[in-house]
DNA sequence: AGGGCGATGTCAGTTGCTGCCATCACTCAC
DNA sequence: GTGAGTGATGGCAGCAACTGACATCGCCCT
């Protein structure tokens, strides 16, 4: 991370990180599939987190509120590394590369969640849909987020953007 | 195509493509700016007709409805070629690099959906939230539609998956 | 003391991708 | 028609991201 503040992803080579780390370039490679998951390694207790979330939720909660509800509760987390949480995003939003990297985790999400939906007795075309719709949900809050300078509370952001999206399909 | 689908696309060298091109490694980057986008030529013309298809939606058609024509004006193209998107689907489906520069590419189509929505003078959280609703709308119904052997009609199950999202997101 | 075992180092090799310069065909003004 | 541009291509050298194979070292367990 501070490598990639300094001059940037691209202009960092692997070498650096590994010399900076103590390290040799091959170790590196033991331990990171590649040079963008440094970033990424965080994603795994994230999307455990979300999936025991909405396992949890009574079964009177509807699937999409099961899912805004897991949703909140990691934009808890991520408030609480508010810090590192918006300098890692401003990393990734200066490369490409790492963008791609970002949306398939969120992908991968997604489908955790339908997954888990599933196993809620969800339907198919149900299940990934409100998955998806959730990620969405999630990302434009997130953005607006990162973005803002004030502090804005980032659970309540995600509840904002669910309800604007509910007045948005209804047709306005 | 040909070689990315006879030996899958990891197994494939640049090389390899250009001979069988009949050009050089070299003139292969100056087309195309990696291995991976020779499969995404096509984006922009359909990222185009996306949204022409939006500005072109008379006033009084409420923004997801907009959103709507316009994925399926777009299916209606993919169905046309039909044997081809699906050969393309495949490739893509076996590859993790290619799913991150799909989902790139479905994310700078979301922006510019939003765009167009902007310039009929839809807000801000509502704008964004409209378009990735609707690429999320999209990438399911796609799914469907390649996976599925007998003939679905595409446009048809962009509208059908729509009408899922709204049960879905009212709370069911 | 010795025998696994996991983490690390070393090294060579492949491949994607880039910069630089030369070549060549083609056009267009003069 | 001649020469100056211009755009597409080839050739080449080089960097950096990875990968596979093998050696080494520290550590635990018997």
């Amino acid at each position: 991370m501070e490598l990639y503040s300094e001059r940037g992803f691209a202009q960092t080579t692997v070498a650096e990180i590994a010399a900076r780390a103590g390290l040799t370039e091959r170790t590196f490679f033991r331990h990171f599939a590649d040079k963008r998951e440094v970033l990424f390694a965080g994603a795994r207790s994230l999307q455990e987190l979300l999936v025991s979330s909405v396992a949890s939720a009574p079964d009177s909660v509807a699937p999409i509120d099961a899912i805004a509800g897991a949703l909140a509760a990691a934009g808890a987390v991520l408030q609480e590394r508010g810090e590192y949480a918006k300098q890692r995003q401003a990393i990734i939003a200066a490369n490409t590369e790492l963008q791609e990297r970002e949306l398939i985790k969120l992908a991968s999400l997604a489908s955790a969640l339908a997954e888990a939906l599933r196993e809620r007795g969800v339907k198919e075309p149900a299940a990934s849909l409100t998955a998806e719709a959730g990620i969405a949900v999630f990302k434009i809050a997130f953005e607006r987020w990162a973005a803002e300078t004030d502090k804005q509370d980032l659970p309540r952001l995600i509840r904002d953007s669910l309800e604007e999206l509910r007045a948005v399909t209804a047709g306005h």
